[in-house]
DNA sequence: CTCGAAATACTCGAAGTCGAGTACTCGATC
DNA sequence: GATCGAGTACTCGACTTCGAGTATTTCGAG
């Protein structure tokens, strides 16, 4: 049950609510959505449950109480030790000065389109920016309103880095969505070859196509 | 065994490659490394063998045939399914058009960032923008040689999407350190009252600085 | 020709993720 | 005054992920 060490944010989540006050761990879920932490750290009950145990085992945060109140089920307090304060910070000030390598769904994605063949690529990109673009419209509209409320900038900075992501990526998907729709993307014409012959059932020369690729970057 | 449905895009890649022609586990994993795409799909052998029974389970690909070549361990070579080949077309397509909601480390990070306190928050931020700079050089570096060598477009766009990710992450820390360092982030102050109480140990009023939030935001 | 490094082709078990399910309580509603 | 939904507080097990380990073979340098 040992956490991969420093894997899962919502054990760093964990940490830092116990630095404000011992809690059990419903509690800790009810408060990271109270401050809409949900949205930029995964939580959900299992694992919630599994990462406290499992820094309990590794001795960054103990038991306090376990009590009984009326019929409800049993609860578990938890504190925060010397060694999870020192993990709190140490953790925390990795994450933010070493960038982390990421796989995202997109990028993925992106390195797959060759199957999909030009046109219905084209017609899924532009998909996606109609999506994109109401989301954005969505985020905005609610950062507008934080600001109003007089929400400090500093307890909104995730969404901001958020918004501006979804931006850069709106940008460079219409940018693609241009480059393919006039023709421009370079390779557009192999990659029409390429899939008609996939469909076609024929091994298409994949290889020969690649070759250059395989050969032009270094190791 | 049954991969949780569409999960990990490694499947995705597997269907793929099983379009082009049969294959084993391990010269799958060989070619998406000679084509680079480890680097933005996750490979690993647990996974990937893995992921290989599920989709066979799933009836999307078969067991073609299973053989031993002189004395290596066994190859079991696998075809694609016509239920694989929609769903290839199926997945990559939605992969494509619909936008994932995608929990990074450092939006958890930044959620989390008040438990740092200002200046070593600076600190860190500063050393992550360093640390980017270098990375984007790098990146531009291998995309300029890449055009050198006639690599198409359409093989790279990964690549620059990821490039463009990172320079927006670049210009937002950017930005960010600019604000805490003159001051003009909003919240600042309270920012640093609340991180010398918890350090302090006295329980800071957390909820009374935080209520306006809960109060500010729809459900 | 022979020794070690690299490649081939996986296996295995420990650990982590996920979310539906459980079992109770409380307050409001009809 | 019974019920119904929302909240409280977790549990459980199926499924996934991970990466070090294994056993063999090939290849090139000396």
């Amino acid at each position: 049950m040992t956490v991969r060490r420093r894997s899962n944010p919502l054990a760093l989540a964990v940490i830092g609510l116990l630095y404000e006050r011992p809690m059990h761990p419903y509690e800790m879920a009810a408060t990271l959505r109270e401050r809409r932490k949900e949205e930029s750290i995964k939580l959900n009950y299992g694992s919630l449950y599994s990462v406290v145990q499992s820094l309990e085992k590794q001795g960054l945060i103990v038991t306090q109480e376990t009590r009984k109140d009326g019929r409800r089920p049993e609860r578990t307090v938890y504190g925060l030790t010397e060694r999870g304060r020192v993990e709190l910070l140490d953790w925390l000030s990795e994450l933010v000065s070493i960038p982390a390598r990421e796989f995202t769904q997109f990028e993925a994605a992106l390195s797959l389109m060759p199957y999909l063949g030009p046109d219905q690529a084209l017609r899924m990109l532009l998909e996606r920016a109609r999506r994109l673009e109401t989301e954005l419209v969505g985020s905005q509209a609610v950062l507008e309103q934080a600001g109003e409320v007089k929400l400090p900038r500093l307890m909104v900075v995730e969404y901001e880095y958020r918004l501006a992501l979804r931006r850069t990526e709106l940008g460079f998907v219409n940018a693609l969505i241009r480059d393919i729709a006039d023709g421009s993307l370079e390779g557009i014409d192999a990659w029409r070859r390429l899939h008609d012959s996939l469909e076609a059932g024929t091994r298409p020369d994949i290889e020969g196509e690649v070759r250059s690729w395989n050969a032009g970057r270094p190791s």
